[in-house]
DNA sequence: CGCGGGATTGAATTAGGTCAAAAGCCGTGG
DNA sequence: CCACGGCTTTTGACCTAATTCAATCCCGCG
C-alpha cells in the first residue's frame, strides 16, 4: 500500500524542511520517497501514518463517488505539505500527477513534537486553517461560479503558486483541471480557448500545458471575487 | 456594526460551555447576545473579535460574489460554535436565520487560554479540523452531485444534526437551502417534491419546513457516498 | 513514421436555471 | 372571526449553460 513503487533514500534532516519554523529536536529523521506518475501515495480512509511534503513533482488529492465521479480537492506542488490529518485516517486519496519525490515524516513523531512545542502545535493549526480557507473559497467557486470564471480562477491560482517564470507550466491534464473545477474536460478546453480568443492567455511551446498569462488584469475581472 | 440590534445580558460562565472539555480558569466571562431574524452577526473581512456558540436559533455563514450570488458555507444550529478564525478577520458573513441567542467569548481571551493549556489548544485544532472536513465533503457535493443527491444529502445532514424528535424542523428557507447546495430555490423545491412522491419524506403540520423522514434507508441510497 | 493518449472542436442532448403564475401560509387589524 | 397583504413555496413552460457523444487534430515517443 504505502511504499509500493518507490526509491527509498533515508536522510537525516530537520523539521524545518517540513515547514516548521521553530528549532527543535534535530534528531527527527526525514525520509524521501519517489512515486511514478499516476501512482497512489495513500488512499482515502487508510490510516494516516505519514505527513508529506512535495520536493519535486505534483500531487492531486481527491474523493470518489461510488460510480466513479471524482472531485479533486487540491493540487499539491513543490513545497506544499499534504496528508496532514488530525483524525487517524486520510480523507482523500493522493496520487502523483507526474513523477514526484516527497519528504515524509511519521505522523506520530510530529504529534509528539507538537505536544511539547507550542510553536509547532500552532503551525499545525495554521496549516489546517490554510487548508480550510482554500476549501471555503473553493466551495464558492464550485457552488456559484460559471465555467469561464472557474477556469479563470484556476489560472490565477496556478499563476500565484507556480511563482517562477512567466510561463505557467501545468503538470495536470484537462481532466484533472475539470475534476478540480467541477466541470468536464471539454468545458475546460472550451473555456481555455475562449480565454485565448480574448487575448488573455497564450499557449506556448508545443505542449498544451504551458500557458503565458498575457493580461492578468483582464483575467482578474473575469474571475470576480467577493 | 457588531452589537447593533441586540439585548446584552452578561453572565458569568465557564469555557466548558464553549465546548472546551478541560477545566480551566472559571473566571473567564461569557456574554449572551440576541439577534433578530435576518440580522448580521458579523461581516466578511471584519476583525474577528469574538467566537460564538449558538444557544438557541440558527445562523448561516456565507460568501457573496460582487453581483450578489451567494454561497452558504455552513448552517450553525443550537450548540454549534462559529466565528472561530485563526487569522484576524472573518472569512464569512454570519446572519441569524431566525431569532437567535448566542454565547460569546473574546477571541483574545480564548487565545490566551489556549497558549497556556495544550488541551484547549488541541480543541481549537479539532474544531478547525471538523470544519475542514465538512468543507471537504461539501466540495464533493457541490462539484459532483446531482440536484436530487444534494437535497438528499442535505436532509440526511439535518436529520443527523437536529437529533431531536422524528420531525426535522428546518429553520431556513428554500433559498437558503439552495444557496447552501449550489442550486436555485425552484430546483430545491422540485427535488423535495420528488422525494415526497417517492415516499421518502412527508411534510407535516401547516408549514413547509417540517419534514418527517419516512425512509432513511432509501434516502441514503440516493445520496451516494464514497 | 506510425501509434496512442491528450486536446480541441462540433453537434445534439439535458439538467438545471429562468420567468411567470398560482397556491399556501402567516400576521395584522378591522 | 374574517379579510387583506406580503411573504414563501410549488408548479409549469421555456431557455440555456454545460454535458454528452463523436470526430478530428496534435504531439511525443517508440
Amino acid at each position: 500500500m504505502f511504499v509500493r513503487n518507490s526509491d527509498v533514500t533515508s536522510r537525516s534532516s530537520s523539521l524545518r524542511d517540513l515547514g516548521m519554523t521553530s528549532d527543535l529536536n534535530p534528531a527527527v529523521s526525514l525520509s524521501e520517497f519517489s512515486y511514478k506518475k499516476g501512482t497512489e501515495i495513500y488512499g482515502e480512509k487508510e490510516p494516516a501514518e505519514y505527513v508529506y511534503q512535495v520536493k519535486t513533482g505534483a500531487v492531486r488529492s481527491y474523493k470518489l463517488l461510488s460510480d466513479g465521479r471524482r472531485q479533486i480537492g487540491a493540487f499539491h506542488l513543490a513545497g506544499d505539505i499534504f496528508g496532514l490529518e488530525n483524525g487517524s485516517s486520510h480523507r482523500f486519496t493522493a496520487e502523483a500527477i507526474v513523477d514526484t519525490t516527497v519528504r515524509l515524516i511519521r505522523r506520530q513523531t510530529l504529534e509528539l513534537v507538537a505536544d511539547n512545542d507550542p510553536v509547532v502545535a500552532n503551525n499545525l493549526l495554521n496549516m489546517t486553517t490554510t487548508n480550510l480557507q482554500h476549501a471555503e473559497d473553493h466551495m464558492l467557486l464550485l457552488g456559484r461560479k460559471t465555467s469561464l470564471e472557474r477556469v479563470a480562477a484556476f489560472i490565477l491560482e496556478m499563476d500565484q503558486r507556480l511563482t517562477g517564470a512567466d510561463v505557467i507550466a501545468l503538470p495536470m491534464s484537462r481532466r484533472d483541471i475539470a475534476d478540480y473545477l467541477g466541470l468536464t474536460l471539454e468545458t475546460v478546453s472550451r473555456a481555455l480557448s475562449r480565454l485565448h480568443e480574448f487575448g488573455i492567455i497564450e499557449f506556448v511551446g508545443n505542449t498544451q500545458r504551458q500557458i503565458v498569462l498575457s493580461d492578468r488584469q483582464k483575467l482578474a475581472t473575469i474571475d470576480l471575487q467577493g
